[in-house]
DNA sequence: CTGTATCCCATTGGATACTG
DNA sequence: CAGTATCCAATGGGATACAG
């Protein structure tokens, strides 16, 4: 029992670190500004500045603070060209796209509810 | 020509409407709190303090404000029972318990991918 | 029990300037 | 062009108190 009761807690104290460890992720991605770039990149590589410009609204320092939690969690790639001026590229890897298609059934959510969500909130408002 | 032009301004016009409609329905519900929310009504019905006890850390002035930005936008149903103490229980709407199911994916995909984004950020780290 | 309001600190995030 | 650093305003979010 003494070693099934340790192999247990064991378990158990493993279970807790992936769940604080899920927990941090989520947290990571579950933002806006997360959730929108990878929504921009797609299947594209872009420039910073080419991302900066189409993620509408977003700025300089959000932008480079996202693509590096993004490139610290493998989600993203940055490929640096030692050219001058420097031309630095982002693209997905293969976990960020999987994390891109759950995002593409949140735009269509989004994209289905408008009207159920416009008319749900102008009865709220009154 | 003149209403061909007419017409097709009315209709960008709405386009941006909706839109900036979708980028606000985005940015309320691409936010930690409000997903964690919705992934733990699931298809039950809660109680405020039962959500507040299982919503992993949400402090009381979270939890309202996001209940009520998810009501708001007709996600969840508040429903009130006018006994003393008062008993107020929240549900998922339809449209919310779509939402859910795509929150669901981004679950799985946490938990599909958490080694890759350990050894990542360990990489990342050096 | 649920909800609102207030105070207050911590974090977010924008603007700007400077480096390679 | 890309990135870092700094300053500062705005917001987020916790603790607490109070009302229904």
């Amino acid at each position: 029992m003494g070693s099934k009761q340790a192999s247990a807690l064991y378990d158990e104290a493993d279970l807790r670190r992936a769940d604080s460890l899920a927990r941090e992720i989520f947290s990571d991605v579950a933002n806006k500004w997360a959730l929108l770039i990878i929504e921009t990149l797609g299947d594209r590589t872009l420039r910073f500045s080419e991302l900066r410009d189409q993620v509408e609204g977003i700025s300089h320092k959000m932008l480079t603070q996202n693509l590096r939690m993004l490139e610290r969690n493998g989600l993203a790639e940055r490929t640096v060209h030692p050219t001058v001026p420097p031309r630095v590229e982002y693209t997905l890897t293969g976990p960020g796209r999987a994390l891109r298609a759950t995002v593409d059934l949140i735009c269509d959510w989004t994209h289905e509810h408008l009207s159920h969500i416009e008319s749900a909130r102008h009865r709220f408002d009154t």
